[in-house]
Formats: C-alpha cells, sequence, structure tokens
DNA sequence: ATATTATGACGCAAATTTACGACATATGTT
DNA sequence: AACATATGTCGTAAATTTGCGTCATAATAT
C-alpha cells in the first residue's frame, strides 16, 4: 500500500496516492462505497423511505446497530447520503449532488468500455 | 475468501453468504471490480487497446507485472473481461455480456435512487 | 435530577485486499 | 537441447475492511 490516508477523508483532498490519476481515484471511491451488500441495501432502503434513522435501517439488516452506523459514515464519505440532526436521532437521506456525481462517474466508464463485440 | 472460485466463476453460484439477496451480492461484487484505481486504468487502457497482454498493461501502471495478473484475474472473476490465449502470450480483452451485466446494474441502482431533491 | 433513547467514537479481532518476489510452466528461438 | 519470454501460482507481509461490544455524549421524558 504506501498510502498517505490522513484525517478528514470524507471530501477533503485526494492527497497524492501512489501513481493513478486523481479522476481514478476519485471513481473508484464511489464504487467502492456500492461495494458492499449492505450499503447497496442502505441505499435502496432510503430510496424508499426518503429518510430514516440509523436504528430503522439496523432493523432491516443483518447487522448490528454498530455496523450499520459504520456503512453509513462510509456512504456520507463518498457524498451519496448526508443526515441532519433531529433531536436525539439523526435522518439521513440520499444526496442529489452525490448521486449525480455517480451518475457521471459511471456514465462516463461505460461509455468508454461498452462494446458490442469481443475483440479476443 | 472462503469463497468457492470455481472456474467459470462469472455468474456460477452465489453461496449462503450473511443475510442479504443474492441481487444485493451481484450487484456489489460488480461494483467491487470497478472499486480500484489499476482496475478502472485497465478497462480503459483496453478500451482504447481492443486487446492486450498482460505485460503490456504492467508497462502503463505504477505496479508490478504480477500486481496486474491479480486485478486482471479479478476483473476476468467479475466477468468483465476476458481472454485468450495466443502462443506465449494471453490476450484480454472487454466481455461484451459483462459489461452489459454492469450496465443493468447501475441502471437498476441509479433509477431507483436517482432524486432531485433532498428530503433531509 | 434521573432514567431512557439514539448516536457516534474507540478499540479489537477476523477476514479480505493489495502488492510483490520467487518459482513453475509453456511456447517460441537459436 | 538450452534459452529467452510471457504468464500464472504460491507464500507472505502490510494495509484495509468488516463486524461488533462497550463507552461517552446529547436530547427527551418522568
Amino acid at each position: 500500500m504506501s498510502r498517505i490516508k490522513s484525517s478528514g477523508d470524507t471530501l477533503v483532498g485526494e492527497e497524492l496516492k501512489a501513481g493513478f490519476s486523481d479522476r481514478l481515484y476519485r471513481q473508484a471511491s464511489l464504487f467502492k462505497a456500492l461495494a458492499h451488500p449492505a450499503r447497496l441495501a442502505i441505499l435502496y432502503h432510503l430510496s424508499e423511505m426518503e429518510s430514516c434513522m440509523t436504528g430503522d435501517v439496523a432493523g432491516e439488516l443483518p447487522l448490528s446497530r454498530t455496523t450499520v452506523g459504520q456503512h453509513l459514515k462510509e456512504l456520507r464519505g463518498a457524498g451519496l447520503i448526508k443526515g441532519t440532526v433531529e433531536g436525539v436521532r439523526k435522518n439521513y437521506c440520499l444526496s442529489p449532488s452525490g448521486i449525480k456525481a455517480l451518475k457521471v462517474a459511471s456514465e462516463e466508464l461505460l461509455s468508454r468500455i461498452d462494446t458490442e463485440e469481443a475483440y479476443c
């Protein structure tokens, strides 16, 4: 690895990792946020509920509240969801801008690699 | 791992993991294949070259030949690329069916979570 | 003030991923 | 046959991810 992992992590600043372009790193982290069934489940859940609390989701998934909290944190870090405090609880919902970024990234990738025939 | 990784692998068997639906697991593994800059770089490279050898890609990336080989293996496992033997070397290229599956998966996800306004 | 409730943060263990060097194998060359 | 070339496999080390229990904190309720 030898990757320099700073503190902020969320949307901070993409610091000089090994040798790939920032764009690749950015795209990869968006997809990484989708690379776990629990996170996909959370996104789907949020799309149906329009908003919900950590405890809520935890009840729906085969995972502990703490673990769900971590996945929520990662989704938030990727910018795909955001949360607002509402008294004791926190309300999470999909973040239009993050979803948009994901859309752009996947469209860019797919438009480049989409092909009808195999060359080998 | 502990995953039974058979030969054909791609859409094989999805055996009993924790508690999410097979569909979520399948989608997640497709996205996981895209969750590393090196793998994205390989896909982009293949889209430009139409086909290429392991050694080739390794030359383009800041990684050893062995490591690139592992990433190629993962992409192949996800069904996104395939390779044909050509004498001493192996030729890799994008796999239309795998790309198609990815396209379907990301379209499904995006159509479900796409939203104009934030609910919190 | 004292419970109760909902969360995030911290610490830890197990499982995975990532990266590589050293080998083994197979195909062409000379 | 002896060599060089292109790959895949194995073993290993380091870094990350995943999952979860335990605490600390903050907002309500009693």
